[in-house]
DNA sequence: TATTGATGCGGGAACGGTCCCGCACAAGAC
DNA sequence: GTCTTGTGCGGGACCGTTCCCGCATCAATA
């Protein structure tokens, strides 16, 4: 492109670049750039010159040429496996909104930016951003996406286990303890009849729950009653709900380890006319701050989104600043916060 | 960088590059990123065979050498001036959370990605980053982060109107006739002393909303009563609501601007003995779903951000596909969904 | 057989910065 | 007066692509 085309192409005036302020200046661009970055040995008039001169043309310099030259990009991209119908909808997810933006404010503090990325992309897609890592939140167990990442040269990091591959950070969480925790509480509670409604996908997050709640229930021998959700989002765990108190006589507690919205819950029991707790015990897998100001507040399992954005985005910037890729993981607990809708008043 | 120092610097292998494929195929660089690329004139046996090699190397190209050639970045920043204390907290605003995935959605689909910035930036630390555009979401009243972003030839996008300045989009909401149809709407019911709960900021949205409501109190000879939040978040409006319940009588209705959870607005409510929607109608500017299932359903103001999302990208893509920099705006309309928290049962 | 045009591929500039190094000059040491 | 050391600035390679050309080669045409 040359100085005429910089003029045709665009309505908007062409950015002024170094050399234009080194010529207007009357000195060379190395002296422009060292002027405006503080480096390299100059007398405090020509550095005052320089900058002086960019101020006025009003340079700001180009940043795609300075990663090149820096090589790397300082960029982080983020996406989430779930959702992936309605592709972007997982910031109505508070668990989801929560690590984004916890990851988000981690990585600028360490001097990363972070993109967002629909969660659905093919390799096209992404492939022109210059990305220096990528996280992927609630993968698929053995999720291929992983590895394209990974053969690519880009570090990962995830909320569920990837074992042993190099560049693969990961942080876990012990759903076994987590669930047990919920069904213990609930059984001391008196609760024989626990329903579970659980994600249906392929995330490591359902399966292992899921082995753990048959388990516990095999140990008491007490018969498992799970329902699955169809797809994520509020929608699909109330209809699982609505359907599970529809047939036959209503359990003694509900589990939701799906993600929904805590008030919604306690409606759903309302409509088929049980009272939480005094009907129907209730706990929800859930992030959203409305669950301890519900009538009655709804005992909530707290996966800690912030915590796992922590430990991980600690493991992934580490290497990143370390440049080195062994893989690293790290588990970090749930917490349970027992309220008043899992807590029988009576005991009939 | 010589090829020794590439091994030693790192742990991880050197990214493959163009000429690499090159030399290893015994093509040159220009042919081989040609084949990938699909362009040019080459047989269809050296293209396999650039394209095998290729694959077999690992080779991804460098995103920022494409951008720096390409001229352009394809990246748009983001960026929101409420909660300035807690700089990533926006995501926890439905109204922010859905303007920003609307948007980043949006982008995506036309070939840009969005890139999450603290709201409190100082120019430094988006600087580095090759952005080609920035939306500012809830503006101050003539934000001088608009005009920065301007002098730097960096086009913006506001959802709140910024007259004439080169570079400016816009999209803007008639915050007056959203008020007067809330107002109205309660007054119908049979509201006299009604209580605005605004958000105390800068922004055009709580100035000109307060204007409106002062305005339709006076042409009623009604006293206006109306509190401001410290701060944004549900903490803050619900500080405000119970103490205006707490003192004096009990208003007819509630109007909470500022945004907050529907739900919390009803507990705050109980707390004080009031039943919604018989002792005090309840409206709230919210955008969470939530609202549609409370006890009883809450009456909300949607600022409808999906609207204003497509309204506003659509004016910043055509800009930045177009190069032309006409400041351009648009004004979309709010919805105001009636429910059950603000229709009174019985007169008294 | 010379001329044309199409085809297949490579050389090298350009994108806009950063940074290594070298050169000129001045000042101090012997 | 030479030798060293330090200071102030500029030349030009380099980051890894894309893309404009130009140079061969070869078939078709006159």
């Amino acid at each position: 492109m040359n100085e005429r085309d910089r003029r045709v192409r665009h309505a908007a005036p062409p950015r002024v670049r170094l050399v234009d302020v080194a010529r207007e200046a009357g000195l060379s661009k190395t002296t422009v750039s060292a002027a405006l970055n503080g480096t390299g040995r100059l007398s405090a008039e020509v550095r005052a010159h320089a900058r002086e001169t960019a101020r006025r043309m009003g340079y700001r310099p180009n940043a795609t040429a300075r990663l090149l030259r820096a090589g790397h990009a300082r960029l982080i991209g983020f996406t989430a496996r779930e959702y992936v119908e309605a592709p972007w909808s997982y910031l109505e997810s508070p668990y989801l909104s929560e690590l984004t933006h916890t990851t988000a404010q981690l990585a600028l503090e360490h001097g990363y930016a972070m993109v967002l990325l629909p969660n659905c992309s093919p390799r096209d897609e992404w492939t022109d951003l210059p990305v220096d890592a990528v996280i992927l939140a609630d993968p698929e167990a053995d999720d291929p996406l992983v590895d394209d990442f990974l053969a690519a040269g880009i570090p990962v990091f995830t909320d569920q286990r990837v074992e042993g591959r190099q560049g693969g950070y990961w942080v876990d969480i012990d759903y076994d303890a987590a669930m047990r925790s919920v069904l213990d509480h609930l059984a001391a509670q008196g609760a024989r009849d626990i329903v579970l409604i659980a994600p249906q996908n392929d995330s490591q997050w359902a399966q292992r729950s899921m082995d753990s709640y048959l388990a516990w229930c095999g140990e008491r021998g007490i018969a498992p009653h799970a329902v699955a959700t169809q797809r994520p989002g509020n929608a699909a765990v109330l209809k699982a709900a609505d359907e599970v108190l529809s047939e036959g006589p209503p359990p003694d507690a509900l589990f939701a380890l799906a993600e929904v919205s805590p008030p919604l819950m306690i409606d759903v029991a309302r409509k088929h006319g049980l009272s939480v707790p005094d009907d129907v015990l209730l706990v929800c897998c859930s992030e959203d701050p409305v669950a301890a100001h519900c009538a009655p507040p709804v005992t909530t399992l707290s996966m800690q989104p912030s915590a796992i954005a922590a430990a991980g985005m600690e493991l992934l910037l580490d290497a990143l600043e370390s440049g080195n890729v062994e893989p690293a993981g790290r588990v970090v607990p749930t917490r349970l916060d027992v309220r008043a809708s899992s807590l029988r008043k009576t005991r009939e």
